[in-house]
Parts: C-alpha cells; structure tokens; sequence
DNA sequence: GTCTATAGCTTGATAGAC
DNA sequence: GTCTATCAAGCTATAGAC
C-alpha cells in the first residue's frame, strides 16, 4: 500500500467545498479531482461509488463538523442566549461569512441521486432538533421551540441565497448575529 | 414563414419550469426541448443564443410576471396589510405552494453565465425596491422597511430552499401568511 | 496509490433536407 | 419552422502500466 499523498480528510474537505461553490452538476469529477490535487482515476481508488459517494462522504462529512463545533457549542454551559451567539459564530466560520454556500440547498438541486437528498434530508432534520432544544430549554413551549428553529434554518438558508445573489455576504452576517433571539426570546 | 406548433408564450413557459425544477446546469438543451415538445435543433431556430439566451428569456419572464402579478396586487386599493396579503397569494401561486423553486436560487448556482447572474440580480432588486415601498408605505423610517424588505424575500427563499429538502410545501406557505405582519406592523 | 489512456455516453450547438 | 443527422467537447467511469 503506497502512502497517500493527500489525506482522506483532506480529500473530502476539498471536494466539499467544491460541492458547495458549484453545486452537484457543476461540480465535475474532473474539477473536483483538480481541487484534490489528484487525477479523476486516483478519486474513484478512493471512492468507488463515483460522483453520489463522494456527495455522500461531503454530507456525512458536514453533519461531523456541525456536531463537534455548531451543536457542540450548543452543549456548553452558560445561557441559552450565550450558546446560541457561541454557534452562531462557527457557523459564520463554517459559511465563510456567507461565501460559502449549504448543502442543503446545493445538493438537493440537478440530478443529484435519491440516497444524496435522503442523506440531506437526515442533515437538516438533526440541525432542526438540536435548534429546536436549544429553544425549548428556555422554557418556550415545544410547538413555539419548533417553529422558532425551523425559521432560524429558513433564515440562514435563504440569507445564503440572497448573499449568492447579490455577492455580498452581509445578509447572511446579520442573519446569524440575530439569531440569539430569534431561538431564545420567547 | 410557417406558423409555430407552439406560441413563444408557451415555450418560454415551459422552459422556466424545467430550469425551476432542475437548475441551470441540470436543464439540459434537450430536456427544455423536450418539455416544450420541440426538437434541441428547433429550439436553437427561435433562441440562437443558445442556453443562455433561453436562461435570460426565463429571468424576464419572470420579471413581468411578478410585475403583472404581485406587485400589482401591490399598488392597489386598500390597507398595506391587505395587499401584501393579497400579492402573497399570488406568490404561493407562482411557486405552486412551495412545489417550484426560484430562478434567484436555481440559476445562481453551477455554471450559468454572468449575464444571466446579472439578470438575476436585477430581478432581486426589482423585488426589493417594491417589498421596500409597502412597507415604508405603513409609516415605518425608511432603514426599517429594507430591513423588513430583505428579510421577507429572505424567508421566502430560505422557506423554498427547506420545503424542497424535505419534499413538502408547507414552510413556504407558513412564511407567505406570515408575510403582512413582516412587512407592515413596525 | 497514482498515473495515462480511453471507452461510451451526454452535452451545447450547427448544417441542411423538407 | 421543424426535423434528422452530426460535430467537437465535455462528462462519468474503467483498464492497465508503474
């Protein structure tokens, strides 16, 4: 077994964020090879399954780095206002304040594959729980903690759309530094 | 010149859905062609410039629609709360209770052009500049009604983006019934 | 594990018959 | 105006040398 010269992880960092620059059809195994510094054979060695594994491996991939940073934070001690601002800022990290876009809405869009949209689908709904308990813990009812975490969602999907549009990550921005309240304020 | 089997009108119609449903790099030549019920070769006769060309013809469209349509319902008769919820019928209209997706989303990611990109955003700005009169319209200082402005085509789009991730319409009619309140009550 | 080379298909776009 | 036929280029994916 010859050694990598790239690691895995780095392999999948770098193919995310190609993913999430072009979108699934834009985003060509030719083009995503050159952002691994790789040829195309050498990605399907390592993923076999083609272009859908390796949306795969960049949804899984996203949901492990939303964990251990954006729902970490939410773990934490201290107010629910002041964990929501801690998550707050890892999601601008995680976005580049707003240059990056979502999975959610560049892998759900083209010809992406139906186990591709499932493995999404399963992003978001962990995204709406852990929002949804950060909410109800301070003492809002569980219809209002729902509705109050399916908006923040809504919110900084569609400020990532309008940050696109206009190429200017600033919706975005104030999106996430509003969201303390929208998630805590009853 | 012999006469069309189908009427300009009706072929642009049909191509903005396809580009709606599948993204611009996702609505191939031949499946716009097929959704109209032309030949790729026929469509190319009426639209020589090509993919983008029929792109931009779709951001048009659609701008007069909304034009006719929602911001219409806009300039009419009656209370500020009143029109908006007037044009938020015709929005879930347009979007098909949240079962189309939008050209600010849609044609903004893979490898559309930058006339296209810039069409867009025009589009987007047409919007807002109407959002952003209603609003200011109910007495609030102009700084607040863009505010509001923005954030409502923020929770349209965002509530498009959730309700194709999970295949059901409703988050998007959710933000359009929430739309008078956001717009008019300071 | 990585590469070059290539198969087989689809893409956007054009030529020319009717 | 619409079609069939076709092109070059790009696509996903694989075979086989090193």
């Amino acid at each position: 077994m010859r050694p990598s010269r790239v690691s895995e992880e780095e392999v999948v960092a770098k193919i995310a964020e190609a993913f999430r620059r072009h979108g699934y059809d834009g985003a060509s195994v030719r083009l995503l090879a050159k952002a691994t510094g790789l040829e195309a054979a050498s990605l399907y060695t390592r993923l076999p399954g083609g272009k859908e594994e390796m949306a795969l491996k960049v949804v899984a991939r996203t949901c492990e780095w939303l964990q251990a940073n954006v729902f970490e934070a939410l773990h934490g001690s201290g107010t629910a206002a002041k964990k929501v601002a801690r998550a707050a800022r890892r999601l601008r990290e995680f976005y580049q304040n707003g240059t990056l876009w979502c999975v959610l809405d560049t892998l759900t869009l083209g010809e992406s594959t139906v186990p591709v949209r499932v493995a999404v689908r399963g992003a978001y709904e962990a995204w709406l729980g852990e929002f949804c308990r950060v909410a109800h813990e301070t003492g809002m009812p569980p219809a209002q903690a729902r509705e109050r975490a399916q908006r923040a969602i809504i919110e900084l999907e569609g400020a990532l759309v309008l940050s696109r549009v206009t190429g200017d990550g600033k919706p975005f921005v104030r999106v996430t530094q509003r969201l303390p309240e929208l998630l805590t304020k009853p």
